[in-house]
DNA sequence: CTCCGTCTCCCCCGCCCGGGGGAGGCCCGT
DNA sequence: ACGGGCCTCCCCCGGGCGGGGGAGACGGAG
């Protein structure tokens, strides 16, 4: 059976778009579109898609709003795939803190939009890579994935602490090793480890540490 | 306060080279030696040092019964680095998983011997990666690390399954996730984790999948 | 045939982890 | 003086994780 896919973006430009795209797809299905949030949880809850892909920036009800609303009301909610235009989004990361599955840029290739939709419909809420590695490339290998590494932590707005933080975690410390190592107390570090993951989208420390890894922020070697 | 060792080995010239090269540093202190597991218990417990640098194969007992030894009978018991002559030892496993905290190769070079050390006894528990990363490079960058990768698996004497669960594992996936792409049991997930787990080396799954990314196992990109 | 490794699943258990709140002190910029 | 961001620490809570056992089925090696 394929993955099918409801649209919810006010541009109909995009909705098209985004149709043509996936429609291109034998395992993807477009069953449904919508304009804005509002619209989304009767049509939900009559179409049962797997994947919601859902602009965060709508006129009545936006993309956080909605993902809150549908992970608040519908059971055995569908997979939310936010979708922006912009590179740096606070929506973007308000949406993943309120539930939201993955992200998608306006401007992503084909093959990554459809890739995207195929990875939250398996549950994999992992997505920063794929973008966060394009990012890396675009600014080539200046300095050995320093200046990727900084461009990600600016995309993230990691402080410097939460920056620190995540670099011990991707050093494989627990939190309470990694209080000890910074002389604060447990609590202080499960607070910076919530906001990193929170920032980065990612659900666990493992993940975290998977981003710090793809994003260029850490190094192996 | 200086980081207090004990020596256990049988060859003579082996305590000699690690003390020669463990009393350079001003922060290292070697405060005994013994020639055997069965020795080490009462050293530990007059001399109480951070760390018992333990050659795994000795005469009468050998480094895995000694660590058990110490771990059951010593209350907060040092930290164990285990040393070892083959690249490919079956009792350095067998040893990690009676709880030592780290190990050695005899050939290591000076610095990385003091790493090892110092890293134990700052409580880290994560030593693969050194010994991997050298090996991966050892191999070129003939086929993209997956010449290395392969090596890894045969030096972790890694199942295939095994490996297939930690390249899930290295894509954030859940341990729920992993069972149900896989179409088995939770269960059955959580024992080929743990054998992963112990097969590196790794105290949990983040700090298997660093050890998957520094060994070039799963490669960033 | 018997042994052994692998894959599968089961039990119990403790604990760290992560989510949800809140709160106080600090510095900085307005 | 006030607000806001950051760092620090606190509470409660559930669930996933990992350890330690065991066990059955299968297949290949001896």
């Amino acid at each position: 059976m394929p993955i099918t896919v409801l649209l919810v973006d006010d541009e109909p430009l995009v909705r098209a778009g985004l149709r043509a795209v996936l429609e291109a797809q034998a395992d993807i299905e477009v069953v449904g579109e919508a304009a804005d949030g509002a619209a989304v949880i009767p049509l939900v809850r009559r179409l049962r898609p797997d994947v919601v892909a859902m602009d965060v920036r709508m006129p009545l009800m936006d993309g956080i709003e909605a993902t809150r609303a549908l992970l608040r009301t519908v059971p055995d909610p569908p997979k939310i795939l936010v979708i922006t235009t912009f590179e740096n989004d606070e929506y973007v990361y308000e949406a993943l803190r309120a539930g939201a599955d993955g992200f998608l840029l306006k401007r992503a290739r084909p093959a990554e939009i459809v890739h995207a939709v195929r990875l939250v419909a398996e549950g994999e809420s992992l997505l920063f890579p794929a973008s966060v590695r394009q990012l890396a490339a675009q600014y080539g290998d200046g300095d050995g994935g320093n200046r990727a590494a900084r461009a990600v932590l600016e995309r993230a707005r990691l402080t410097e602490r939460e920056a620190e933080v995540l670099r011990l975690m991707a050093r494989g410390l627990s939190n309470a090793e990694i209080a000890a190592r910074l002389v604060v107390g447990t609590e202080t570090v499960k607070s910076h480890v919530s906001a990193v993951l929170a920032k980065l989208g990612a659900r666990d420390r493992t993940q975290a540490v998977i981003v710090a890894y793809e994003s260029g922020f850490v190094a192996p070697g």
